[in-house]
RNA sequence: GGGGCGUUGGUCUAUCGGUUAGGACGUCGGCCUUUCAAGCCGAAGACGACGGGUUCGAUUCCCGUACGCCCUACCA
């Protein structure tokens, strides 16, 4: 059951003089957390283009993805481009790019599109310039042309009077709103700042923190319009929510401290504002806001690094929410239909890459191959163990391959270095594996291998299987009475140089008898030199 | 300095006042096995940050303290 006792807007604001606007009774709305959302809900991820797709965007995308699909709503993709200093002309492209990459495609936005465009900040600037301005004549904001260098000065002596840090309002004081309308026609730099109310307390319910309420007071007249003509993200963003008809605010814990005066522009422009969730904010080990410093935040290193989306997408499900059955390893589809912001743990969880790592594993593992191979085929192009345009027998030895190691690695990009050796007859041999079975080598090691050979060259090629070869290996150790492992080992070694690897008579069927004769041979001129 | 948010094993978490505080990752041990993995079994690891309340009973509700984090930009 919902309800929201919302006063009638206009006695909310009151005037006076410079402290012109009262907020009286904080907002008070009453939801309900618990429920599945059925009600189509329309929500927004709204990146900012300053650099590569973050694992952040990925984590709130998801959580957007999840309340539109589960509500039958719209997932609206923005990018928000207003800040043209650390603006990158890739970065946008990059992101939309990694959310098609992780399957968390929006509905609307720069690429296809949608009824409420255009979905880039940058296109939009007239829009928030008028709707500055309406601010500015309903005396809801006002012109500051206050200069960097004095407003870093007034914030020095603040911090020296141990006064919170606000602006002064000396523009508000020394100037009527005449003369800062002529300054503006004078062309003088400046900026248009939102009239913060000075009285009342401004609140709302979130989603998953319940009542979070802040005293106006503190809250600082927020610029909107910048000097270069652009917005803030405080403007920008609710013109946008509200002309893009968004329900449900979905966004970091960072912006906590913002939301009361995005409500309060809301209440301005006499709009309802959105249902907020402010989820957790994703940590590094030390528990400050993930970083480049100690993890890696680029979408590109998950999927350079070979982690499966799916696997990104189950494992950034199960930071902060927490599945009705504990259950761990659960589809996209599944997330939709069981989500309640209700199961959100408030506190920032520790990105731990180990979990992540394990959860890849068990995803690649559930994978059949002819899904798998296609997957893995870029990581042994890149390793330069096959050609860019493998033929057909080229791609069936190498999906071979990768078959016979295919449960041993947690990411992709493991598998080149596990069959490496299949692809080269004259790999290089591990120190460890030659010192513990071929230099030197047990005495048995080189007439097993010779008999082996001997073995091997009247094995007809059709009969070169895996069963096959085993009993030939048998055979051997039976013959020079010692364990099957005696002769298993050392020709393991033989086959691939190291002490561990795939099944061994499956290794070698795949390499063929004149590739297995080969490697015997190297093997035994190898244990021939020690003497 | 001010404000806000948070605090269950190393990590992710369950618990909506009554549990021997459960699960997962990781760690350690065992089994399986031609090695490594995988799989299976088992173990160690939480006085539920601390101190007060409320209650017959608190990890769960309230207050305080400590600690951590976020914000405090003409960045988002």
């Amino acid at each position: 059951m919902r309800t929201a006792r919302l006063n009638d807007k206009s006695s909310l604001l009151t005037r006076s003089p410079c402290h012109p606007l009262v907020l009286s009774p904080c907002l008070r709305l009453c939801y309900n957390n618990s429920a599945m959302i059925t009600t189509p809900a329309r929500t927004r991820i709204a990146p900012s283009p300053t650099g590569d797709p973050h694992v952040g965007t990925a984590y709130i995308g998801l959580f957007d993805y999840v309340v539109a699909r589960q509500s039958g709503g719209q997932f609206v993709l923005r990018i928000e481009d207003t800040d043209r200093e650390r603006y990158s002309a890739s970065s946008a492209d990059a992101i939309l790019a990694a959310m098609r990459w992780l399957g968390i495609t929006p509905d609307e936005s720069p690429e296809v599109g949608g009824p409420v465009g255009p979905y880039i900040q940058s296109e939009r600037t007239a829009l928030y310039r008028d709707y500055a301005a309406q601010l500015v004549a309903d005396g809801h904001a006002y012109y500051c042309f206050c200069t960097k260098e004095r407003l870093a000065e007034m914030r020095a002596h603040q911090e020296e009077a141990k006064e919170s840090v606000m602006y002064d309002r000396h523009c508000l004081c020394a100037h009527t709103a005449e003369e800062r309308a002529d300054m503006v026609r004078d062309g003088v730099p400046h900026v248009v700042r939102m009239m913060m109310p000075r009285e009342g307390s401004t609140g709302w319910d979130d989603l998953v923190r319940d009542e979070v309420v802040f005293e106006n007071a503190l809250i600082d007249d927020q610029v909107l319009l910048k000097a270069d003509g652009f917005p803030t993200y405080h403007l920008a963003n609710v013109v946008d929510d509200h002309l893009m008809h968004i329900t449900h605010v979905i966004r970091a814990e960072e912006w906590i401290s913002s939301t009361p005066k995005h409500l309060v522009l809301y209440q301005m422009f006499g709009w309802t504002p959105p249902r907020y969730a402010h989820l957790p904010l994703l940590r590094n080990p030390d528990r400050s806001k993930i970083s480049k410093r100690f993890g890696h935040t680029s979408l590109h290193w998950y999927q350079a690094e070979g982690f499966l989306p799916q696997a990104l997408l189950n494992f950034l499900a199960l930071l902060g929410w927490s599945h009705p059955d504990e259950t761990e390893i659960f589809p996209l589809e599944e997330l939709v239909e069981k989500f309640t912001f209700q199961r959100f743990n408030k506190t920032g969880p520790i990105f731990d890459l180990e979990k992540l790592r394990w959860m890849n594993g068990v995803y690649i593992r559930n994978l059949d191959m002819a899904t798998l191979y296609p997957l893995v085929e870029p990581f042994l192009i890149a390793a330069g163990l096959l050609q860019a345009e493998p033929t057909p027998e080229e791609r069936a030895f190498a999906q071979a391959c990768i078959a016979l190691e295919r449960e041993k690695v947690r990411t992709l990009n493991e598998y080149p270095a596990l069959v490496e050796f299949l692809f080269d007859p004259n790999f290089t041999f591990e120190d460890e594996a030659v010192q513990k079975w071929l230099r030197p080598a047990p005495a048995h090691v080189k007439p097993a291998f010779r008999a082996l050979l001997v073995r091997l060259d009247a094995l007809p090629d059709a009969d070169f299987t895996p069963e096959a070869l085993e009993a030939a290996t048998r055979a051997v150790a039976e013959e020079l009475g010692v364990g099957a492992g005696k002769v298993i080992h050392p020709t393991r070694v033989a086959m691939s140089g190291r002490t561990k690897g795939p099944s061994l008579f499956h290794l070698m069927a795949l390499l063929g008898k004149a590739d297995v004769a080969y490697r015997l041979n190297r093997a035994l001129e190898i244990a021939k030199e020690d003497a």
